[in-house]
DNA sequence: GCATATACTTACAAAAATGTAAGTCATGGG
DNA sequence: CCCATGACTTACATTTTTGTAAGTATATGC
């Protein structure tokens, strides 16, 4: 055997599986301060590609964590939001900033990224 | 062009880095409760195998997350802990358990993972 | 009538994560 | 001598994730 053992999955585990991955929890960081549209948060992320962008907000929304809104413009935008379980995540979301913000030194200040 | 523009590296990302994956978060999870053995945490995460576990077990002993204790016994015996800067991840591994605990519907009532 | 803008989608390719299974090491016990 | 134990390590295969680049749609302005 190579496994340890059977079955669990503990509530970390549960978190991890709705905002879990690479791009989730900056997504969903930059939400918290409001509706932004897909191009919003590609320039809020630089590194993201627009195909990750589209998977990841679409997970999301499958999840109930954001609202897509479609405005049927030309050319075409696209809001996303927060939904209140989306809302409800903000305590993770805070602590991660303010753990890497004391980690790269600076006392939590001001806006390396939305929420001072 | 595909990515949406050049870079950044928000506060969010530096958590991640340190602590981001499919593993971490929960390994470390189960260390807030005290040192644990390498079985231990096989037991503990019936999920993870042998070569993941010590994968992310050398990875956060990098980081200066943990620390890694031999014992020069047969057959060997190797504990694991968390350093004070692994255990000001706390705060972020505790709202993750409970964000978990309220979405399975429980309300934060005790044990199906360490700490009540 | 042609380019522009936004928010995608699609096909394909490369890279990264993870799994599987076997092997290692040292010693005490039978 | 042989086996068991605990914590690995190693080689290889598979799966999953992510990237690249091109294509789509449609009304508007030039």
């Amino acid at each position: 055997m190579h496994k340890l053992n059977g079955k669990s999955g503990c509530a970390v585990e549960v978190t991890l599986s709705v905002m879990g991955g690479t791009w989730k929890p900056i997504i969903l960081f930059h939400l918290l301060r409001g509706r932004m549209r897909f191009s919003d948060l590609g320039r809020a992320i630089p590194s993201v590609t627009q195909r990750m962008l589209t998977l990841q907000l679409r997970e999301l929304e499958e999840a109930a964590i954001i609202t897509r809104t479609v405005y049927p413009e030309v050319p075409p935008r696209v809001e996303y939001e927060l939904t209140p379980l989306g809302h409800s995540l903000e305590p993770i979301l805070v602590s991660m900033r303010d753990w890497g913000l004391n980690y790269t030194g600076a006392a939590p200040v001001a806006e390396p990224c939305p929420l001072a």
